[in-house]
RNA sequence: GCGGACGUGGUGGAAUUGGUAGACACGCCAGACUUAGGAUCUGGUGCCGCAAGGUGUGGAGGUUCAAGUCCUCUCGUCCGCACCA
């Protein structure tokens, strides 16, 4: 018989979709594993990242339901989003129509690869029944004060009267439209994530063992916390009485500089230089420049030169008393701390470039314990504390404790903590997104939307030019009756940030459909399947997605809907699939297209192929040729499994009965049995338990003993199931009546040999090898190691011999 | 600049605790069979060398009886963050 892909997974795909064969049981008091892949956004096809991504999570599901777990493996549709739109504007197509056909081809592109999907809690956050709970979640937090409404800049589009996204800017002009952007500010939703970037911190730890290092530094990088001392630079009495400001608040975390502070530097939106530009004290020029720094978006900032300008006002050195001008410059930013530096030329490098610029002094006052300051640069490493009154000779980590104290003691400072992470904007001024569910009211201001109102739904009748947001331009949409007053209202038009859906989808998915009218999710439910036991993803949201998750999951415990700080146990970064070294993309002209290798080789083969080339968080190289060979691999499976008789146990063989060959083979078999749980459980490096598969079949090959053939084929049919699923089904059904899926006891008498393979070195070189009998006398085995390698030692002295029992002799000799 | 990961045959990759480097596969070479095919099977294949042997995990040192694996320095590639005070 040969072997027919299509055939047979068109089979056992309609199998398991009648049997409803990966629903997971409600039954809560069996052992459970929630395997969850990323859910991808709709684009239209399915690429090969997503093949890797669902077979690495397929392969996993798999495994823990034939070992008898309760397994959630869900599928959802991550939907709303700015692609919609753009193929609205591009093709005149609804976004919701475009959305919700995209879902309908990759489903049946998902499906033909046999994905083990529990099929029934699929839904897509698009759906008005998401959007229902993520509003009332969205009320319950700005009830908890952790939504506020705040000015915030963004890149806005004059011409198309939009706002863009950061990675719709090219060169700081619209996408679109080619038009230069500028900062506009506007009123934007914010959610407090920085109420909880201590914890989002600190339960990193919890995460060590589960998570990649590389995902847990980055989310240590973007959190950002730094301890430090915040004080005040109060202005001489000249420049208070000139601006009318007292004092403003600057932070540093090396306060053991400060005695080294030459200039205080603010940002060009300080209010400093606000208040200054008001009562117009500068001069024309540095108004220009002030003008053109600010003007500058901020991400551009950090590729320019340093810049600067004098404001012409001074501040007090908090201990020396000393007169310290005060610049305005364009490296300082106004988001991070209070927008303001002491400056400390000889000590950090931003200072010190700036001070060379502009002739400013440097001043040192920290000196290495050996060892001199360089001769250009500044010197930013600790050191002692020379030249601050009452703090010489300390050490830097003394004196930074010192000297915050001397402050907290006299009123004049005190130790604080910043974080670089910022609260979360989530406004979008788009249409295709899920609308926030707040009311603008003349007499009561922003109030939430009643909850028996939710969902608040978007319009359909909407032309998307891409001018404008189209909530905000629609004639009647917005106008509604205030919920706490009934006075003539507005709705708000601004639409959710897509990353609020993905922050709490994995909890939907724990509750079973016929729950979805009733409720966003159940702690029954939750306390259950939380938490996912393996998440697998790309490393591309190992910082926003992943750490919006996290903070959501904590929010929801602390308002009482979940018991559990952290929300994804492991986490498995799978790498990208490249062709001819680069990522696949239509403008390369490099891509793979699923459809096409599955209808030439089958769903298996791709699998297989995917998950041998190399292991899951490696980059993948894909090679047409290597495919052939995975495929070459499935048919010699499929001809040899056609040559065996069918039994339905596994027969008992007596070992020492066997040949040779016959031992070999079912050594090998046994040990990709073996190899199996490590994979599956811990490793994930699906390639080396392939090749031990591999290796086992060919092992296979050089033996004809009935019963060895039966007892590898039961055993491999069954590790090889959670990769290749459908060509294992078919012949487990032919060959076994599929009673091979069950658990498989290890076989330890395959393992034991008659004679051992050793090397012999001398001098740590390879010369030879000897077989030994696994229980001979350590001098039997050096004495046979002497005699295999005479050459090497006649007239030499034998210093010492090391026996490394199983493996190798090694004698040293001079 | 800071942080991280990775460098192993012609290629993808194996080597879990320091113990025979190159498993498995692709490619290539030779052969067999053949309805002459991009099928299947057999054998070979790190490099140099006829061989004995030498040499070999980016490079240079070091520790060790023994290093792909541990340490120091260095080069390269990729990724993340990026004036975060």
């Amino acid at each position: 018989m040969k072997y027919n892909p299509s055939e047979i997974e068109k089979k056992w795909q309609r199998f398991w979709d009648e049997k409803r064969s990966f629903e997971p049981d409600e039954d809560k008091s069996r052992p459970k594993k929630y395997i969850l892949s990323m859910f991808p956004y709709p684009s239209g096809r399915i690429h090969m990242g997503h093949v890797r991504n669902y077979a690495i999570g397929d392969a996993i599901a798999r495994y823990w339901r034939k070992k008898g777990y309760n397994v959630l493996h869900p599928i959802g549709w991550d939907a709303f989003g700015m692609p919609a739109e753009n193929a609205a504007i591009k093709n005149r197509i609804h976004p919701k129509k475009w959305t919700y056909e995209n879902i309908e081809y990759m489903r049946k592109e998902l499906a033909s690869l046999g994905l083990s999907f529990s099929k029934e809690r699929e839904f897509a956050t698009c759906d008005p029944l998401y959007t229902k709970y993520e509003q009332a979640f969205f009320i319950d937090m700005w009830n908890r004060g952790l939504v506020y409404r705040k000015k915030g800049f963004l890149n806005w589009c004059p011409h198309d009267q939009t706002v863009l996204a950061n990675e719709q800017v090219i060169d700081g002009c619209c996408w679109r439209c080619d038009t230069p952007i500028v900062q506009k500010e506007m009123y934007q939703y914010y959610i407090k994530i920085t109420d909880y970037a201590d914890e989002l911190l600190n339960d990193l730890k919890k995460l060590e063992n589960g998570w990649p290092n590389r995902v847990l530094t980055m989310q240590r990088n973007w959190i950002g916390k730094s301890v430090g001392l915040e004080f005040a630079f109060r202005l001489d009495e000249e420049g208070r009485e000139k601006t009318g400001i007292e004092e403003f608040k600057v932070f540093t975390t090396r306060p053991d500089t400060i005695c080294g502070v030459s200039y205080a530097a603010v940002a060009p939106e300080h209010p400093l230089v606000k208040a200054m530009l008001e009562k117009g004290l500068l001069d024309n020029s540095s108004q220009k420049r002030i003008e053109a720094m600010h003007r500058m978006p901020v991400r551009e900032r950090n590729m320019a030169e340093k810049e600067g300008v004098p404001l012409g006002v001074y501040v007090l050195h908090p201990i020396t008393g000393e007169k310290i001008p005060v610049w305005v410059a364009n490296f300082v930013l106004m988001e991070y701390g209070s927008g303001a530096v002491m400056a400390v030329p000889a000590h950090d490098s931003r200072d010190y470039d700036f001070a060379k610029k502009y002739g400013l002094p440097i001043k040192p006052v920290i000196f290495p314990k050996e060892g001199g300051l360089p001769d250009d640069g500044a010197y930013t490493e600790e050191g002692i504390v020379k030249g601050c009154d009452g703090f010489d000779g300390l050490f830097s980590k003394e004196a930074i404790e010192a000297i915050i104290k001397w402050f907290e003691k006299n009123g004049l400072g005190k130790k604080v903590i910043n974080f670089r992470l910022k609260d979360w904007g989530v406004s979008r001024q788009r249409y295709w997104g899920a609308p926030i569910p707040m009311v603008h009211c003349p007499k009561c201001g922003v109030v939430p939307e009643k909850r028996e109102n939710l969902p608040v739904t978007l319009p359909e009748d909407v032309q998307i030019t891409g001018e404008g947001n189209p909530l905000d331009h629609h004639p009647t949409w917005k106008y509604t009756k205030c919920p706490e007053c009934g006075t003539d209202a507005t709705r708000e038009t601004d639409t959710l940030d897509t990353f609020v859906q993905s922050s709490w989808y994995f909890l939907r998915f724990t509750t079973p459909r016929r729950l979805w009218e009733k409720r966003a999710f159940t702690k029954e439910d939750t306390d259950y399947w939380m938490p996912v036991d393996q998440y697998i993803g790309g490393i591309e949201h190992a910082i926003l997605h992943l750490l919006y998750a996290r903070f959501f999951t904590k929010v929801f415990r602390d308002m009482g809907y979940v018991n559990l700080d952290e929300p994804f146990k492991r986490l498995l970064t799978q790498g990208m699939v490249l062709k001819d070294g680069a990522k696949m993309s239509k403008s390369k002209g490099n891509v793979v297209d699923p459809d096409a290798l599955i209808k030439r080789y089958g769903a298996d083969t791709a699998r297989l192929f995917i998950l041998f080339a190399a292991p899951p968080m490696q980059e993948l190289e894909w090679n047409d040729n290597a495919v052939e060979g995975a495929n070459r691999f499935l048919r010699k499976l499929f001809d040899r499994a056609c040559k065996i008789e069918p039994c339905t146990t596994l027969p008992q063989i007596l070992h020492s009965n066997l040949d040779k060959d016959e031992k070999e083979a079912r050594k090998k078999v046994y040990e990709a049995l073996k190899k199996s749980e490590d994979v599956y459980v811990e490793r994930f490096t699906f390639n080396t338990l392939i090749a031990a598969s591999m290796e086992a079949l060919n092992a296979l090959d050089r033996q004809q003993n009935v019963q060895v053939w039966q007892e590898g084929m039961w055993i491999l049919l069954n590790l090889l199931e959670p990769i290749v699923p459908h060509i294992c089904w078919d012949l487990s059904e032919k060959l076994f009546g599929r009673n091979n899926f069950g658990l498989i006891e290890l076989r330890e008498e395959v393992f034991e040999v008659e004679t051992i393979s050793m090397a012999v070195s001398v001098n740590g070189k390879p010369r030879a090898q000897i077989e030994v009998a696994p229980d001979a006398k350590k001098e039997d085995i050096l004495e046979l190691a002497r005699s295999a390698v005479p050459k090497w030692i006649e007239g030499k002295t034998v210093l010492k011999e090391i026996l490394v029992p199983g493996r190798l002799v090694n004698i040293v000799v001079k």
